[in-house]
DNA sequence: ATAATATATGTTATGTTATAACATTGCAAT
DNA sequence: ATTGCAATGTTATAACATAACATATATTAT
């Protein structure tokens, strides 16, 4: 499976999902934090706080400031909306929100375009590494970067 | 296995190797270097940047400046003496240098302290989902965060 | 030995990422 | 209407990292 941009209608998709989720559990899903997410999940490719920040002033036509933007990317990963690459600063949606509370990527670094690889095989040896260690997890970075193969073939 | 800081001994080990594998292999380990890497073995936990650069403030009497630090710090992760927790933006000593390129961590939230878990099943599974992704894999971060055996206790 | 080159460090400034602290708004419950 | 609470606005600053250029130190070729 080569990486490829999302569809129009997986994002809608997406968008509904998590407007559904917030409803059928009383989230506060306002303006800001809906919009947020909207510009992350269209980007496909990780974005920065401070590009969120920038299209949001666009958007209104005046300057936003920071914490807007911090504030509803937190709301956003607390329920699983969007998940932080710590490894490049940046965010992406996720794409099944709620199916699982860790999320593996995979990140090219040629087109940037990211993936999440959450293989249950995966998931259980690291929790197995994790219970042989005696340690309780309580969550996983794991992003691995290179190339898709779109990019390791040109 | 607990999660335990490493012994007078271990931390001796751990430079004279670095000085080592410098010698034989021709990198230059100068004073600066060799005090950062110094000081964040010594550490024990995940150590941050400017901790560092106060540290050498101190040892030195007079103020250093980020690039000093920061330099240090490229030149000891590129030979795989150290390594950065990305989720922590913190740097850890690396204990068993060039037995491998990357390095897994558990990190203990209550404590700090942290531990290397690059067992090879773990790096195998990891790397099969790379394949089975198409994926060629450059550099990984894997990063558990949770409470060890002794914080989980308490 | 000396000049030329490369490598490392010093220094200043600034860029980037993220949060603290407090004021204000809007809305729901009593 | 008033209280309480969640969200947002606003200002300022903290925390993390690098660019750019000057200087020094080591290495190599002549």
């Amino acid at each position: 499976m080569s990486m490829k941009s999302k569809s129009t209608s997986e994002l809608k998709a997406s968008i509904h999902r998590v407007e559904e989720i917030c409803k059928s559990n009383k989230l506060g899903l306002t303006e800001i934090r809906k919009l947020v997410f909207e510009i992350i999940v269209k980007n496909n490719k990780p974005i920065k706080a401070y590009e969120i920040l920038d299209k949001i002033s666009n958007i209104n036509n005046k300057p936003s400031h920071p914490p807007t933007v911090y504030r509803a990317i937190d709301f956003l990963i607390e329920n699983g909306f969007v998940h932080k690459l710590n490894s490049i600063n940046s965010f992406v949606g996720c794409f099944h929100p709620k199916a699982h509370k860790e999320c593996y990527f995979l990140i090219c670094k040629k087109c940037n375009i990211y993936q999440e690889c959450c293989d249950d095989s995966l998931k259980d040896r690291i929790s197995k590494t994790a219970i042989h260690n005696n340690f309780v997890i309580s969550n996983t970075t794991l992003e691995i970067e290179g190339h898709c193969l779109d990019c390791s073939q040109k």
